[in-house]
DNA sequence: TGAATTTCTGACCATTTGGTCAACATTATG
DNA sequence: CATAATGTTGACCAAATGGTCAGAAATTCA
């Protein structure tokens, strides 16, 4: 039953081989899927034996649950940060740029996430529905108070969120399309990304002349 | 080998049963990406046996690739129609509503495309390569010259449409986690949507007051 | 209607895949 | 250094899966 479940401490082994391994699946389900994904795959991935694997892991239901359990807390945490106290328009900004760093710096994860949400978000659908919703709820509601004390244009907040994950996410799950439609100026990608965001957000929300 | 290849004439038969299997492949595919579908759940899907859907398919790979290669065309359908002609933020913000209706529309579509992508585009990489970019290069160039004339803004017009797409894609491939989020009020989310859209993209491409 | 053609299926096969296990190898520890 | 504990693997198994095929059923057409 490998090492789960056993409540004995943790060795240097163990700690190097489930790091190796994760590190490993989550750059085989993050292209592939689940079903897609094969432990054979990640074992060669990681330089293992299948059975190794499955010393460390139950199965493969197993390492991609880790993954996935996780993931949300990440993903999340940059909106998180989103604070009522700063300038709105800023804050809205920084969130994005923030976001657009998490796409450029764990795009394994961000196709994780994309993946698990295309199959229908099996696995972590009720999780959407109390931790993403609670959240999202409670940063819609900022922004709209920012929205009636005339601090933002009047828009959506929901959908203006909405708009944040889908622009900046897609760098990290759009990435193959991006850089053949760029070229040989797909290099700065992830700077040209910020500065159009930038811009966008900045016009979007600055309030129109009354 | 199936009805492939041959010259003969098609069938009543053969040209609903094709079509019926393309629909009931389109489902799974669009879901569950190419490995993790399996020929029996198209042959559930589509009401027959899976030697039935082999008697019209040379393989799984058969029923994919079809499916794919009529794919992009109609993706781009939408960019294709806009047209330098016309008033340019009229002309893009027709091209956002277009293509957020495809997402309501043709969800299953647009999550077969993510899928391909996600995977690295290793089915259609060629013609993201020559089609995608070519077209984009051109429609580019238009937006740019739009920029220099003073009617837009100067945004980079490739993250502009990048934005498009991700945005108005994040419909049909997000779904499950958009309604997670908007709960009981998700019944509206493409006028929402597409309310939200039209008046970020004014405010991005409204030329900022000299 | 009856022969020719097309459509369909149960039974089957080979490969892939998730997972097990006994035995072997290595590492920690008294 | 001897022993216990931990780590590793080749060989194996059962189920799932892509695909085949001989022949039965349905349809078309002269």
């Amino acid at each position: 039953m490998a090492r789960s479940g056993t409540t004995k401490k943790i060795t240097r082994i163990q700690r190097e081989k489930v790091e190796q391994i994760l590190n490993a699946a989550l750059d085989v389900f993050s292209i592939h899927g689940f079903r897609g994904a094969t432990i054979e795959m990640i074992a060669v991935q990681a330089g293992l034996s299948k059975p190794n694997i499955l010393y460390y892991f139950d199965s493969k239901e197993a390492m991609h649950t880790e993954l996935l359990e996780n993931l949300l807390d990440t993903w999340l945490d940059p909106l998180e940060k989103m604070s009522e106290d700063g300038d709105p328009i800023e804050e809205i900004c920084s969130y994005v740029l923030r976001k657009l760093e998490m796409a450029r710096d764990f795009p394994r994860e961000s196709r994780l996430f994309a993946n698990e949400i295309l199959e229908g978000a099996p696995r972590i659908l009720d999780d959407l529905n109390v931790q993403l919703r609670n959240l999202t709820d409670a940063k819609a509601k900022i922004i709209e108070n920012w929205a009636k004390a005339g601090k933002i244009r009047a828009v959506d907040p929901y959908h203006l969120i909405f708009s944040i994950w889908a622009t900046t996410q897609h760098y990290a799950d759009f990435d193959v399309q991006v850089q053949a439609v760029l070229a040989a100026r797909a290099d700065g990608r992830f700077e040209q990304a910020a500065q159009f965001l930038d811009t966008m957000y900045r016009a979007t929300l600055t309030p129109p002349p009354a």
